[in-house]
DNA sequence: GATGTTCGTTTGTTGGACAAGCGAATATTT
DNA sequence: AAATATTCGCTTGTCCAACAAACGAACATC
């Protein structure tokens, strides 16, 4: 008969307030918020009540800090929303299988859509990366961190902010996986070699926007990284270990 | 020479201390979190200050209020990550076509992976979801969140959590696209007939859990989206419009 | 022209305080 | 005895008042 009530504190009305205001376009990328007493005068709340609303609004990415000075709207980032979900997915105890398959249906068209649209400086920057990660190799570091930008780098030059957001907390958490898989005897040599040679091959089929060859490698780039696992004999059902740091 | 030096608030440590003891393991989901004055004696800290960092952690998703009282650590779930990434996405002003792109990576492989797993329960969930839509098209009503929930439970049937997690902030985004379509005498009436069809076919190759089916069926279906999207001479290039509430 | 001083502004932090909602225990009524 | 009312303590949400630290700008000094 009567509808469930729930009582909505004040700081949250702060945030939604404020959030609307930018949503609205009232308040836009860039522009300062008013500051905390003015706000707490406008809203007729305590300063303090009005700053909690400002944490909230804070970590959905929407407003930030500059320098420890005022607030300023922000357009919000795929970069600090993917650890967020990636922190979610760990949670849930997501596995490799499952990231996997997903990253096998986004990676291969995004390479064919950044085939296309490619450019010299975007090139530039993919052997420049590769670059870093034959250097890398050869001094016998970790090229993890550089493999997951290699992918991150494009998936930007492909152009679809969809995309981008998709993918990213999903690219992150391979991370560990492939820790686990360079740290096997196994693969810890031929693994890392193979890896940066896919990478080769695909920024060859993109200097020459080749959109079937660049789909094509980067497929095959995937399916190799799923069969060193399975090499390795590690259960693609398990979920993915907490990163630390 | 030296590296750049950014203070951190005393509530973000705060934030990231708890949001590390949950991320071990030694606070699980379900765990209550110590009172506020505790933990303020714990932090050494004010009892504000560490209501400030437990705002960070309410909005991130991995703390919630059960019914104004306690926090609890929670596992974010996917439905409440989407809205903030969707609200991105509008602000980036993405547009139908990096939607649709996306959507056409992922949906096709949802229906195919949901049709090795699904169960009869599922089926009936879908063939509920149908009927009702059926119904609300008798009537002349709006399917448009019939649609979008179609498509999230075979999603969630697919049983692939990264999936979810990837797809729903772009599936949310679908919901402004469908009404300005079907708002447009081109396609009110025989867009919505089309889209139950489509899902008929859809549900029936889910049934006899025939993957190829269900894919193409889906694929089908996304690219019936756009060409209607197409007739209306709707720009895909143009960002999606906000959606009021 | 570079460095130091002063000062107002704004945020980060603290302390103490109180009302309201909730759960549990207890008292009261029928 | 069962249902209802009262009381009490706990916890959160909110408020008020205050101060330290960082910053920007204007000004003074060397």
């Amino acid at each position: 008969m009567f509808q469930r009530i729930e009582a909505v504190p004040a700081y949250r009305i702060v945030c939604d307030a404020i959030e609307k205001q930018i949503m609205s376009g009232r308040l836009g990328a860039g522009d300062q918020l008013p500051i905390e007493t003015e706000l707490a005068e406008q809203f007729g709340l305590a300063r303090h009540t009005v700053r909690e609303g400002l944490r909230l609004l804070e970590e959905s990415g929407l407003v930030g800090r500059e320098a420890g000075r005022r607030l300023v709207v922000k357009e919000p980032h795929y970069a600090e929303l993917a650890p967020r979900a990636s922190r979610a997915l760990i949670m849930q105890r997501v596995t490799f299988e499952e990231l996997w398959e997903v990253s096998m249906s986004l990676e291969p068209s995004a390479a064919a859509r950044a085939a296309s649209r490619i450019d010299d400086d975007q090139i530039a920057a993919l052997e420049d990366n590769l670059r870093q990660m034959e250097e890398e190799l050869a001094a016998g570091r970790s090229i993890i961190a550089l493999d997951v930008a290699f992918h991150t780098l494009v998936a930007e030059i492909a152009g679809n902010k969809a995309l981008l957001l998709a993918r990213e907390p999903i690219s992150q958490l391979f991370y560990p996986a492939l820790e686990k898989l360079f740290a096997h005897p196994l693969n810890c040599v031929t693994g890392p070699r193979r890896l940066a040679d896919a990478h080769r091959h695909i920024i060859d089929a993109l200097k020459h926007h080749d959109r079937d060859a660049a789909e094509l490698w980067m497929r095959r780039h995937m399916v190799d990284f799923r069969r060193g696992y399975e090499l390795c004999s590690f259960d693609l059902r398990e979920a993915i270990a907490f990163e630390g740091a």
